[in-house]
DNA sequence: CAAGTTCTGGTCCACCGGACCATAACTCGT
DNA sequence: ACGAGTTATGGTCCGGTGGACCAGAACTTG
């Protein structure tokens, strides 16, 4: 509810009238698949508090816009893209001193875009960089306030997300091929996907990609070229792969 | 972020050191079993806005308290129960004009708890009551503010979670027979669901349920008595239990 | 033109999920 | 006390899926 309903048989300790004041604000963790590994979109502070460090892109929720409203304006604010491909909100974070100069709660979102060279090129690039996700985890970069918990809750989102969304085609381009896809998931997983069995449940689900008649220029290794698809419309409720490794029972494939 | 970082090329429209003063409140979604089908615990207002409207309990967040604790203790103060068998963060709620009087936002918590009939008890009843969802979601109960959005996001959350987490076992009390864990996902799911697969597949999880060597004593209406279960340590990551009519391809079992 | 690389379709098999049957162990009514 | 009804629980059977693996197609480079 939005005020306490004060019929609880308990000790008033607390004046419901004398509610506490917050900044509100929301934060983005933009991820991207760039040289075939999972980075995060970072900005350098130049004030206090954390002045120097690496945080993540937000800024306050105004009292007319819904947060995912906020969410959208700071996005395009901050990297220039307007597309909301993919904006989900997976979090609130309101721990007592997580900003040292006030109370401050800020709602998380997450948002997945491709071709990230562009993005940060357009945010006047000085500040900003594409960070690794595993050098923002693993401490190697340490974030401002508690921004390596949230951007790691975003990734465990994207992981989970990975399996039941459609979440895995906004990584990749307009048009892409089933080895792009491919690279989406062992790179966000950590494991190794057989391209043949990879293909034909990709294929199988309809609505999921659907086949340009084109196909791409190999790579300078060669190989024969692959088959262009763009994305179909069945975004939610269900992708066609797996996570492996979840039968932890006793099996074993052959 | 929770500054914002002034680093974009966008025109500054908003002065950052203005920042606009919110209230934070903590609101829960209590589910519970009764009679077979899921209910929700809501408290009718006595104030206005909204004055004699069923809400979902909950109050404001203080500034010492991250937001679990404050939906932990609103929890408690609310229905007395301490245990939290089950908090868990799932939304947050922002919009504006959601609440007449002034900024709002909400962070929405699930709580999901056995044996409701102490609790609504504990409350000092009068203003408290156990609802059927599908009362409160389909209108013929009316909520105020945005309650009847938030409630049914957490349905609709427990209906994802249940496939994926060992949430069932907070519905059912410490010691439990197959068959009410059974009735849970066929309550929440609307589904019917085979016994016996139901229990090969449940007690073949290792970790998920622990056999007492006891048996509960049948119904009125007789029958073999089950054997009794308490819930084991493997509350995460993975219910052995699936929800059915997934396969939307063109099946059809036998 | 040979060798290497990538894409893509095919095959095969273990395992799983769901339908279904059978039996055990209780209740109630007569 | 005994049959009928009811619930619990184990067994069986089968189609479908997922994953490993092979083979051929279509490109690259040297």
């Amino acid at each position: 509810m939005t005020t306490k309903t004060r019929d609880a048989g308990v000790p008033a300790d607390y004046d419901p009238s004398q509610f506490p004041a917050f900044a509100v604000t929301v934060d983005m963790v933009v991820l991207t698949m760039s040289n075939g590994r999972l980075h995060v979109l970072l900005v350098r502070r130049g004030v206090p508090p954390f002045a120097g460090k690496w945080a993540i892109p937000g800024g306050f929720k105004r009292p007319t816009e819904t947060l995912d409203e906020a969410a959208r304006r700071e996005l395009g604010e901050e990297t220039g893209v307007d597309s909301a491909s993919l904006l989900k909100q997976f979090g609130a974070y309101g721990d007592p001193g997580r900003d040292p100069r006030m109370n401050v709660v800020t709602v998380a979102y997450l948002a997945v875009l491709r071709d990230l060279g562009a993005i940060a090129a357009g945010t006047d690039a000085a500040d900003a960089a594409l960070i690794p996700v595993s050098d923002a985890l693993n401490g190697k970069i340490d974030l401002a306030f508690d921004h390596a918990r949230i951007v790691r809750d975003a990734v465990e989102r994207v992981r989970v997300d990975l399996e039941q969304t459609g979440i895995a085609t906004a990584f990749v381009g307009p048009t892409f091929t089933v080895a792009e896809l491919r690279a989406v998931y062992e790179a966000v997983w950590g494991v190794h996907l057989d391209g043949a069995n990879f293909r034909r449940r990709v294929v199988a689900e309809s609505g999921w990609v659907i086949p340009t008649g084109r196909r791409a220029r190999p790579g300078s290794t060669g190989g024969k070229p692959a088959e262009l698809f763009r994305a179909g419309r069945m975004w939610k409720q269900g992708g066609p792969i797996r996570h492996p490794q979840s039968p932890e029972k006793g099996k074993g494939g052959r």
